[in-house]
DNA sequence: CTCTGTCCGTGTGTTATCGCACATAGCGTG
DNA sequence: CACGCTATGTGCGATAACACACGGACAGAG
């Protein structure tokens, strides 16, 4: 992670964006822009967390690791959103790790700070909150999802997600890396993928990942998708 | 639903029990007690919420139901929550349906009263906000066990958790409902169910679960269970 | 241009679960 | 006590996913 020189302003941070310009203004200075790699660490699992992060570029995942060493992932944040809720939610920790699922930019905000403006209880407390009750939303869907969709589905579930966060219709990521985030092996993924690209709604080679049709793969993916698409739209658009 | 004559104070929620004095006066006059029997629809997926509930007896079970019709829980409520977060996040409907799992008491509280006093910005609103953390964490690690664990270590974490809010070691319900709760087959918790029993941990029939061996059981759940314990205890033990 | 590591394709056998069909048994009702 | 309903047992073929193994192909480093 290092420090970038200028804000990323192309693509703001939607949260920040949808404050009052007083509150923004107050909070401006205490916003740090920070380059985010691919599999940076934001938080550790039951970890100390210092900062608040709101993506503007990056985009990141939630994941649980099991003591056996499988992983899967909870949910997805990117520009829309910020990571970090369990610090005005009281928790401090949480049993989830925070990696960097595409490389980019954030800001970052101290604690303390959000904390402050956060008891204020007014605009900045209320975004927050109607936030998380988006992210419940989607953590809910996955564990039904997770449940009830086959493999296949899910993956279109999971690109759908990702393209919305990524900005580009090409990916960067491996069956391996996908198979990680699914909490299957990355066969699985394999073949899935190989059925979207003969299909003509995908194409691959190497870790880079191209949407060809849009359109198609939301027809392959499951209902869960547009149901937190729909809520997030309904609580935050 | 029906309105009982007492207040179940043998049971407390341990929510309101955890308010100080004071707060807990000013909300009284607030609390109506009210009876649920198993089955009623607390709320319906997109519905209009008007009161928030506390369980003192009675749990409660957030599920999200599949357009196909297929179902799966993603959260249980019993005395140590409430029902109706939404309404302080600021969300005012969920798309998952809440219904009562095991029959028992709550008492019930009007949504602006609640939001009222929420706003103050004190104790009730750090003690419901810490509470949606370790929800937060229960649905996590529904999502993670949906995908990474066996039916019959779901079963058992979910007899554990159920057990955990029941306060008796019979549990009403039939192999038909738990099947819906755990988004499988009946079949297969018929089949993981008699296994247990074989081995001397359970024994049921025709609707009646009882748990012989509660520490067996334990160790025949994933650790699912026991994080989101830990996390429980940490938050609001 | 060769080497090496990463990424993906593919086969085989096994297991878990589904989907369906039907049998059996207890319970309440009339 | 006969009946019907509900709860559970059981079998079987189909399918999805796992676990493991290995081969091929490409990219980048040197």
């Amino acid at each position: 992670m290092s420090q970038s020189q200028t804000l990323p302003q192309s693509n703001p941070n939607r949260l920040l964006a949808a404050l009052p310009a007083e509150v923004y203004q107050r909070l401006l200075p205490n916003l740090k822009p920070v380059t985010f790699a691919l599999g940076d660490i934001v938080y550790e699992s039951q970890a100390h967390m210092e900062y608040v992060y709101f993506p503007t570029t990056a985009h990141i995942s939630l994941l649980y690791i099991m003591t056996n060493g499988m992983t899967a992932e909870v949910g997805l944040v990117g520009n829309e959103g910020l990571v970090g809720i369990a610090l005005f939610m009281g928790g401090d920790t949480t049993p989830n790790r925070a990696t960097v699922q595409g490389a980019g930019d954030a800001f970052r905000m101290q604690a303390s700070v959000m904390q402050d403006e956060f008891k204020r209880g007014e605009a900045f407390q209320l975004l927050l909150l109607r936030y998380t009750q988006t992210l419940i939303t989607q953590i809910s869907q996955t564990a039904v999802c997770n449940r009830l969709h086959t493999t296949e589905q899910r993956l279109c579930r999971w690109m759908l997600m990702t393209h919305d966060r990524t900005h580009s219709d090409e990916l960067q990521m491996t069956h391996e890396f996908i198979s990680n985030m699914l909490g299957v092996q990355r066969e699985a993924i394999s073949l899935a993928a190989r059925r979207l690209q003969e299909s003509e709604i995908i194409s691959y080679a190497r870790g880079h990942i191209r949407i060809l049709d849009r359109q198609e793969l939301e027809k392959c993916a499951c209902e869960c998708y547009q149901v937190v698409k729909a809520e997030h739209d309904r609580l935050l658009g």
